[in-house]
DNA sequence: AAGACGAAAGTGGTTGA
DNA sequence: TCAACAACTTTCGTCTT
């Protein structure tokens, strides 16, 4: 994902100098909802990959470190089944002899909670698959902590709806990231998710459904002005270009232009004409590039918009 | 030569019967 | 479950810079 020639990945190595790397200057701040650092001075996004490895709790004591704590050691994949213990019916003892009423008695009280704690085992063991999965999906995706600890929540939502039998853990949880993602206004695309999945984006997009039918997850509508800021690092877009994107497109969300339309084809049409204005030109092909649609949809967006609209491109020589 | 443009045909997903 | 449908993509030829 992260490539050598991305602009993100220039970013995260001028992020260690803690100095923006558009317009030099050392205000940075850092948004930990998105998992980015912003320059305070132009709104160049850097690093926005960063990940948060760190709890979200604070504590000054042992005890309140035990309190506040919610994991225990680290799970292991395997071997957890060979835990689990059987106890026997029959009243015999090892050596075969008959025992007493009050040691059966016993044992089938054991047995009793032995079945119970199974039973609770098995919910822990999905957990226990669930977390892995969603650690390799959150550091492949880059994704920050607060989106990770939602997408458990409603991961664990699912399963106590009884949503993830007869599906894949994979892929249950991916859609579990994509919902938390979009909830978290961190717009990745289904795609992006998928693309990490072995499931393949059908399932997610399933799943997903799924998920806000029947474990009742609310999930705000896909607004293009939140690609915005994305798209716009990417094309190492000044801070002015980016406001003025969002502009146009709340002008268009106003004229009622963007319902139906692919969000991230509007923000691309809106950050190219936003580009053109201030002078910094991108092609079509880079601004479709850096927002994942093809150059035709940027044109098709870019002509609407600028027709209905009415908005003024600089003339061109 | 590269970018912008538009037409036409193809694709995957949603909706309504 | 199927067909109609809208939006998007792919492909390609033409025009502009």
């Amino acid at each position: 994902m992260l490539r050598r020639d991305s602009p993100d990945y220039q970013a995260r190595d001028d992020a260690a100098e803690l100095k923006c790397p558009q317009c030099g200057s050392t205000k940075l701040v850092y948004d930990p909802s998105r998992g980015e650092v912003i320059c305070a001075e132009c709104g160049y996004v850097m690093s926005e990959r960063e990940i948060d490895l760190g709890a979200e709790w604070r504590a000054f004591t042992p005890e309140e470190r035990e309190r506040r704590s919610r994991v225990g050691a680290p799970i292991s994949r395997y071997g957890i089944e060979s835990l689990v213990t059987d106890i026997d019916w029959g009243g015999r003892d090892a050596a075969g002899r008959e025992i007493s009423l009050r040691r059966k008695l016993e044992m089938l009280r054991l047995r009793k909670w032995q079945v119970r704690a199974r039973a609770q085992s098995s919910i822990e063991r999905n957990l226990a698959q669930a977390v892995i999965e969603l650690e390799r999906l959150g550091a492949q995706l880059g994704l920050p902590k607060p989106v990770l600890d939602r997408a458990l929540e409603i991961y664990k939502k699912a399963l106590e709806s009884n949503l993830v039998r007869g599906r894949s853990i994979e892929s249950v949880m991916a859609a579990a990231v994509y919902a938390a993602c979009r909830e978290l206004k961190l717009p990745r695309t289904l795609d992006e998710i998928a693309m990490y999945t072995r499931a393949g984006r059908k399932d997610v997009a399933r799943c997903y459904r799924l998920l806000l039918r029947e474990a009742s997850i609310k999930v705000p509508l896909p607004n293009a002005a939140d690609f915005v800021p994305r798209i716009g690092s990417y094309l190492r877009l000044s801070g002015q270009t980016i406001k003025r994107a969002i502009e146009i497109l709340e002008q268009a969300r106003a004229a009622g232009l963007t319902a139906g339309k692919d969000p991230a084809g509007l923000a691309a049409a809106a950050i190219y004409i936003a580009a053109l204005q201030n002078g910094e030109i991108r092609t079509q092909k880079e601004v479709a590039r850096a927002a994942k649609v093809t150059e035709v949809t940027v044109r098709n967006r870019y002509k609407e918009l600028v027709k209905k609209l009415g908005l003024k491109l600089p003339v061109k020589k």
